[in-house]
Parts: C-alpha cells; sequence; structure tokens
DNA sequence: ACCAAGCGCGCC
DNA sequence: AAAGGGCGCGCTTGGT
C-alpha cells in the first residue's frame, strides 16, 4: 500500500470532437464504443470536460491537440483514447499480418477534421518556436460531422484491435500509449525544476568568462591555443574542425580514420589532452551553454516537448532542447523547490529484464528474478563470476555485436541461456530476411522498404542479391534490438500510465521521464509514499504485461533535492583542470 | 541566404 | 571497458 488510489473515478466513457470553430461535440459511448446517448454540442473542450467530471476516459482524435488547452484550463482527465496514436500502431501491426499498410477510408475521413483554433498567447517573447508542425488537416468538407467521422474511426479501431494476434496485448498497449500521450502533456507544462543561477555558475566555472564580441568563452580560447602550439610554433588549428585536426596529425606522423574521442585517446601526441579537454567542453558550451538556458529555461522551470513513441521502437524523443540527453555535469542545476524533494527512479538492467521476460529463458529469469545487480547474478551462473564479461555478452547480445570480446563471451551465453539468445537471434533473423518483428504488446517494427522511411537500416544495399549484405545484417541488428528495446519501452509506458493515476489528486508532479527513469518533483512529506508509488506502478506494468513472472524489474529508487546526487550520475564532478 | 549531409557527442 | 542498437542537436562544409 502506497496510500495512493489506483483508480479514483469513474469508468464512463465520452467521445469529444471539435468543429471547425472550436466548439465541442460529445456524446456518451456504451460498453462497445458505439453512441449511448445524445450528442451535446459545447462552447468549447475545457466547457465539455469541465461539466463532466464523472467521465472516466474521453475518446478523441489527438491528445496533443486538446489536451494542453485542457490543462490551461485548470482540469485533467483520468484517461483517454488517443485516436491517431491506435491508428499508428494497428496500421503498424496490421502490415506485418499482410494487410496492405493503407489508411482506411474512415481515417482519412476524420484527419479531415480541423485543427482547433490556436489561441495561445500563454508565453511571450523570444520563445524558442515548438518546430512540430505539420500544417494542420485541411478544413472539413461541410455536412461532414466531426464527431460522426471520429466515433466511425474508434469503432473501426475497437473491431481491428479484437482481430489482433493477442487482442488483450493490444488494447494494453492502446491504453498506455494514450496514458502516454496526457503523461507527456502534463510533464511538458509542470517542467522541470532548473536552477538557472546554478547552471550559470557552472558554466563560468569550467567555461571561463565570455568576452563582449561573442565567439568562444576564455578557457575554450587558451585550448584552442595549447592545441595549436602543440602542433608547431606557427600553426593555427581550430579544433571544433575535424578537417583541420586531421590535417594537423597528418602532418605530425599520425594517421587518423576520425577525430572522435576514443580513438584520439590511443594517440601519444601533446595535442590530444587539450584536444579531448576542448571537445568535452565545446560540446557544453554549445549543446548546454548560455544560449540553451537562454531559450529553454523560464522561471526556474526547463520545459521539453515530449513526443511518445517519437522512436520506432516506442522510445519517446523530444523536440528541442535536448531533454532526454542532460549532460551529467548539468545536472547539478536540477534543483527540487524549497519544501519539496525529487524522487529520482531508475529501473535497473531494463533491457536483459526485458529480455528474459519476453524469451522466457528458464536461466536468465532466475538470475532477473532480484533486485541485485543482474550482471553479478549472470557472471555466477555463467561467467564464473566476471561481471564484465557477462555484461559484454549480454549486450552483444542485444545490440547484435560483430566483433571484439562480446563476440567471445557469446557461446558461454548461448550455452546457459539458449532461449534467451534464440529469441534476439530470431529476431535477427527476420531482419535480415525483410520480415517485421513486434514487441510483446504488439508494436511492430516499421517496413524495411527501399525508401526506407528516413535512412533507416535495411536500405542501404541496392542491389537484389540473395546473399545478406552490409544492408541486411544492419537490418538485422535493428530487428534484434527493437524486440528489446521496444518491448522495454511497452513496459516504461505501462509503467508511466499506471505511476500517473497513483499520483492524479496528489501534489506530486511527474516532471521527467528517460527511458527508463523517471523524475516525481514533491513535497518533502510525500517522498516516502511517492516512492512506493513507483515502485508499486513498476511492478503493476509488470503484471499487467507478464502476469506472474519471476522477473523483478527492480525500481532503485532515491530521494533528494539535486538531480547530480542520484546513483549513477556519477562522482566524476568535472576535474576542471 | 538557405539547405542537406556528415560529423561528433550527449543520453539511454 | 567496447565500438554495436536507439535517439537529438549543433556545428562545419559544400552545394545551390
Amino acid at each position: 500500500m502506497d496510500g495512493y488510489p489506483e483508480d479514483v473515478r469513474g469508468t464512463a466513457r465520452w467521445a469529444l470532437a471539435e468543429t471547425a470553430e472550436g466548439r465541442a461535440r460529445v456524446c456518451p459511448l456504451d460498453e462497445r464504443g458505439r453512441p449511448a446517448g445524445p450528442v451535446c454540442e459545447e462552447e468549447s473542450a475545457p466547457a465539455a470536460v469541465r461539466a463532466r467530471p464523472q467521465v472516466g476516459r474521453w475518446v478523441w482524435r489527438a491528445t496533443a491537440a486538446v489536451y494542453p488547452r485542457l490543462l490551461a484550463a485548470g482540469l485533467r482527465v483520468p484517461r483517454c483514447y488517443d485516436v491517431e496514436t491506435a491508428e499508428a500502431l494497428l496500421l503498424g501491426h496490421e502490415a506485418l499480418a499482410g494487410h496492405p499498410r493503407s489508411l482506411p477510408a474512415a481515417w482519412a475521413r476524420l484527419h479531415r477534421l480541423p485543427e482547433p483554433p490556436d489561441p495561445p498567447p500563454a508565453s511571450q517573447g523570444t520563445d524558442p518556436q515548438p518546430s512540430l508542425f505539420e500544417a494542420g488537416p485541411p478544413p472539413l468538407p461541410d455536412g461532414v460531422d466531426p464527431l460522426e467521422a471520429l466515433l466511425e474511426v474508434y469503432a473501426a479501431q475497437l473491431a481491428r484491435t479484437a482481430g489482433a494476434g493477442h487482442p488483450d496485448r493490444m488494447r494494453l498497449l492502446l491504453a498506455g500509449e494514450s496514458a502516454g500521450t496526457l503523461v507527456a502533456a502534463e510533464m511538458s507544462r509542470a517542467g522541470v525544476p532548473w536552477r538557472a543561477d546554478v547552471h550559470r555558475e557552472l558554466l563560468d566555472e569550467l567555461l571561463g568568462e565570455r568576452y563582449p564580441g561573442g565567439g568562444l568563452p576564455r578557457r575554450l580560447v587558451e585550448l584552442a591555443g595549447e592545441v595549436s602550439r602543440a602542433f608547431g610554433p606557427d600553426v593555427r588549428v581550430r579544433p571544433e574542425v575535424p578537417a583541420e585536426v586531421l590535417q594537423a596529425f597528418a602532418r605530425a606522423g599520425v594517421r587518423l580514420s576520425s577525430t572522435r574521442a576514443w580513438e584520439l585517446e590511443r594517440v601519444d601526441h601533446p595535442a590530444v589532452a587539450p584536444l579531448l579537454r576542448f571537445k568535452k567542453l565545446y560540446r557544453l558550451h554549445t549543446a548546454h551553454g548560455w544560449t540553451w538556458l537562454r531559450s529553454w529555461v523560464r522561471d526556474g522551470r526547463f520545459r521539453a516537448e515530449y513526443v511518445p513513441g517519437g522512436a520506432p521502437s516506442g522510445r519517446w524523443t523530444t523536440n528541442g532542447g535536448g531533454a532526454l540527453q542532460i549532460p551529467r555535469v548539468v545536472r547539478r542545476a536540477v534543483v527540487a523547490d524549497p519544501g519539496r524533494r525529487l524522487v529520482v527512479a531508475d529501473a535497473a538492467q531494463l533491457e536483459p529484464r526485458i529480455l528474459a521476460a519476453v524469451s522466457g529463458d528458464r536461466g536468465l529469469m532466475a538470475a532477473a528474478s532480484t533486485g541485485r545487480d543482474l550482471y553479478t547474478a549472470l557472471s555466477e551462473r555463467a561467467f564464473s563470476g566476471d561481471r564484465a564479461q557477462a555484461k559484454l555478452a549480454l549486450l552483444g547480445a542485444v545490440y547484435g555485436q560483430t566483433s571484439g570480446d562480446g563476440l567471445r563471451y557469446l557461446a558461454a551465453l548461448r550455452k546457459r541461456f539458449p532461449a534467451a539468445v534464440a529469441y534476439v537471434d530470431e529476431a535477427a533473423r527476420a531482419g535480415e530476411e525483410g520480415r517485421l518483428v513486434r514487441t510483446h504488446l504488439g508494436r511492430t517494427s516499421p517496413p524495411a522498404g527501399p525508401q526506407g522511411a528516413d535512412g533507416g537500416p535495411g536500405d542501404a544495399d541496392g542491389g537484389p542479391q540473395r546473399a545478406a549484405g552490409a544492408g541486411d545484417r544492419a537490418r538485422g541488428r535493428f530487428t534484434r534490438n527493437f524486440v528489446v528495446q521496444g518491448s522495454a519501452a511497452d513496459w516504461a509506458v505501462l509503467m508511466l500510465a499506471a505511476l500517473r493515476r497513483r499520483l492524479l489528486g496528489s501534489a506530486a508532479e511527474l516532471v521527467f521521464f528517460q527511458h527508463d527513469e523517471v523524475i516525481v518533483h514533491c513535497p518533502a512529506e510525500e517522498a516516502e509514499r511517492v516512492s512506493e508509488a513507483v515502485r508499486a506502478a513498476g511492478a503493476q506494468a509488470a503484471h499487467a504485461m507478464f502476469g506472474a513472472t519471476p522477473v523483478d524489474f527492480a525500481f532503485s529508487v532515491g530521494v533528494m533535492e539535486c538531480y547530480a546526487d542520484a546513483k549513477g550520475a556519477g562522482e566524476e564532478a568535472a576535474p576542471v583542470r
């Protein structure tokens, strides 16, 4: 018991559609998703929702199009069904079932629904442009009722879901992904507590002061000088230009295939140390420096725009701000408000645990049945206690390693955990042969297509040769990883959904989510209860997905004031020198 | 002036 | 430690 209810409101289901004028048409639905009462028209979506607190699930076209305005009006909803999100998942699923991957007619009609009028005068000034604009659908033809179109598509989706290979899993996925859209909108609105003053202090300390004319800050200018001098008295090398760096090393008799850090590290030359230091700091300056701070942090919050399922695997992405790549050093600026705490929870070794559960490998499930370090448990079972070997072997199996030590250890892994290895091997074979694969809940990999969407793997090989070319093998690595990474995304979104519901109505706010990690910002006195809620949500997600599995999806949870104090956030408090 | 591609690196 | 899976993003270059 964590003291938070699992469910807070009723189960009534209503549909909501906005008209071209921004009014809202709503009606109740029965168990099978058909209209179960008269249609009402309200002056706006917020008015319609506010008047119906008993509704447990709102069915609408797209959370992203409606929910921000509800939140702005101070409203939250318990659950929703996002028709656009569902459509994308169903289409993907049907592609594997052999159906043509084309839009149903009803969908085309729905998609002609107008975007609601866009009234947010909310924030002013030089805001970063949200960029996610796909020029809203064209106006709805006269005489087409947006609510009718919505209901038509929804009914069709329910029928298609019932026809899926595992209807229950598909329902779970659609419900989870819909909840994910709510979480995304709410997190984007809440923002991560961000101390701009701490961030600036950090920049001053690491990068030195800036010069009036713009350009690089002092420390970077100094390091660039050191790099240049290391190549000779009259040499000038711009360390941020790879071509110049390669040239300089070539003149010094050092042949490099790139200027990547890991390659430079092996080179014995006086320019290497200042160059590596420059790269690190240059990165901080360009990606999370003063410009970033000015564009993304307002009123003590960093607000990112989350895109649930933005990656094919189901992982989330963000638009602008690089919210999922906050460097460790910068996390010092993430500090809870006075009287509040950050509950930082990390699903330890999520992907290997997911592999254990989806493959049903007995040995791996046993190793993953406790919250203790999985690689240690693994090493005891197969690698005579060598944790590093165990980790490499497992990651190699999941990522499709083609060389190196991981490959060497793979044999031992295969011997002890045959079902787990066979599971990812089969996914890889499917990819190499141009077939699609699915996650545990039925999320489907994108088609390989010679025109494969935006350069995804699989389209590198032009020829129709039979033998697996480099492109096929890349495709195999992609599908191999997809079944694990994607199933982890399945779990993560179910966990988010469960956690959100447990926190609903409390003062605790979900403020950050990154693949297998969440941060909740809450009053200090609630932190323990929130920690319990997070653990419970993780277990709830696992049970919903796998039933009574022995695998422990252990959350390591910490309560802290500053994100930099999170375990794993590294002791490397940046040696300045 | 603008755009695409390639590089490189941050996170998981 | 090793170099493979998923991303976003800012930079530079080199093409119009």
